[in-house]
DNA sequence: ATGAAAGCGCTAACAT
DNA sequence: ATGTTAGCGCTTTCAT
């Protein structure tokens, strides 16, 4: 192991003077600093970050909890998270809840060995009292794409809005009878979608069928087999409004396997925008999740309150996006 | 902060005594334990894993790096390697390359600061030269999905067999003219794939037609214009091997664009059995990735090489893996 | 401008 | 069975 002491010894100074030269911050005679820099490239040593960061009480570590990496959205957010929080000079310690409450307790609990500078999470739950543990040992905690602004400091897209704008975008194309695969409203970002959809059609006048929202829609299995039974109601929906991306897989197949097309017989729209949409048959129209954006600004507000730890604040920082629209939603039938 | 030293006084004893009583590794009187077990209760006291990491010369984490979280092989891998990693007590720090080499070389110098146990590596890049820096520092180092077998711990999957298992599979359903979208021969996994192809062609006796072989498809993009050109031969292949199931949505929407049918006009085969696959329509026949398995013999093997140094060994640990037979393959027009 | 010394929180060797 | 001491590698006073 090459330390500081051996690079210390070899450029013939302290240990000291090494840290003082490699930090910067306080002045090394020139000439004493290159002896040391050719000695650390010498003996190729790089400081040991365990020790620095326990002699600062702090790490340049980051826990970025999620409740499944599987999930498409996930992906794309972790690496532009990836790449910010390294632009900052941090990194990511993963967790995968596994979706799983208790799970994510475990893992909240055990990230607050004090070792990590603040937390990332995207909540399996709406139920937030596993996180106190964090505020009482002052770990800054910033919500990804999860929204308690009551309590916490959160990042999200506004998905009232997207629920509203998609939906708008159905009526206008001239669509009536609008069916929703909710996802699971045990969630709130999906409550909120759902809301934004009733606000549209209420402002459009339109009447919203019970038959025709469908909640607790987990997998493919589920939307396919929910879609085949919207499809085969005596008065069927001309769209449905998918409020995962992933889910349209099921959506499009069960249209398949009852000879539909689509958007001919029924129009699709998605949320999420996820990488796959552009290249489904056909491209699907959806809503945008700004998964760039949501990191950048989720690990600039850790990072911030991690270093001013008095700021903490709280509040929701919306991040803007918009309807990318492709190919799966038509006008209906006989509205030209 | 609350701290070993706090406990050992609110309980009473040295600190010593609080370690030995937390690692148990050593006996302590039963009164003495549960006097310290309450006021670690009491102070909500967990052990500063950065301080441990320090004094026993090594940490709990493990670097996993990775070319393009966003390549739908990895999220499952991930998944699975941190669940693994977790049960053996190891915590995973995530670093993408961006498939850029330059930038994995920078990420493994970096790792190699002496924070990480070990460094699980899935690379952007057959040249493995910028590793020795990692072998200098005595910190292992097991690659994922990657073959050196000369020079590192590897574990794969079977490439060549799969290669080989595919195009058989294609052979006996009565194809001869299999054209393939090779994915980036640059890299040996898919030169191994390549290889597994050409070797079941030559049992069969089939020729290899150049034109029905393309390199280089990165992308979605590339695989629906590479499929287009393919279909439009005058002698267009009635098989297509696609050696990466992601880019498969390029040949089914090539095909679609086209008019033809899959299967009926074009078997398709894949590879990777991504989740998508048992979705899209038709549903794939794909070549398993056996992640969950790569996932936990490269723990194991990472984890064993970190507890004891000595036995830090090479060569391949090959993960089985199967073929996924489901509707996207059919016999050829006239062969009935 | 630089060196010496203390100490971050923990564990293990050495006492007793 | 438990306390005392030293030290992991680093940074940061405090001296000079």
């Amino acid at each position: 192991m090459t330390n500081i002491k051996k690079v210390a010894q070899k450029a013939g100074v302290s240990a000291s003077t090494v840290s003082r030269a490699l930090s910067g911050k306080i002045f090394v005679k020139e000439e004493t600093r290159e002896r040391i820099l050719r000695a650390v490239a010498e003996l190729d040593y790089r400081p040991n970050l365990i020790a620095r960061g326990l002699k600062e009480g702090r790490s340049r570590f980051i826990a970025l909890i999620l409740p499944n990496i599987t999930n498409p959205i996930f992906p794309k957010l972790v690496k532009h998270l990836e790449e910010r929080a390294g632009d900052r000079g941090y990194s990511l310690v993963l967790f995968d809840s596994h979706g799983d409450k208790g799970r994510e307790k475990d893992i909240v609990e055990s990230v607050g060995a004090h070792f990590v500078a603040g937390v990332l999470l995207s909540s399996a739950t709406d139920d937030i009292a596993h996180l106190d543990v964090l505020r009482k040992q002052g770990i800054p905690l910033v919500m990804v794409n999860r929204d308690f602004e009551a309590d916490y400091q959160c990042v999200v897209s506004d998905n009232f809005a997207s629920g509203q704008v998609v939906t708008s975008h159905l009526i206008e194309r001239g669509h009536e009878r609008i069916a929703c695969l909710l996802g699971d409203t045990g969630m709130l970002h999906y409550r909120q979608r759902r809301d934004g959809f009733f606000q549209a059609m209420r402002e459009y006048g339109l009447k919203v069928r019970r038959e025709y929202l469908i909640d607790k829609v987990m997998d493919v299995e589920e939307s396919h087999a929910a879609t085949r039974r919207l499809l085969a109601l005596r008065q069927r929906p001309t769209a449905i409004f998918c409020f995962s991306d992933y889910l349209v897989l099921g959506v499009y197949s069960a249209a398949n396997a009852l000879g539909l097309r689509i958007p001919g017989d029924i129009s699709v729209a998605g949320h999420d925008n996820i990488d796959i949409a552009p290249h489904l048959i056909p491209p699907l129209t959806s809503y945008e999740m700004p998964t760039e954006g949501i990191a950048a600004a989720a690990v600039d507000a850790l990072v911030a309150a991690i270093e001013s730890p008095m700021r903490q604040s709280r509040g929701n920082i919306i991040v803007e996006a918009r309807l990318i629209v492709r190919k799966s939603v038509a006008s209906p039938e006989g509205l030209g």
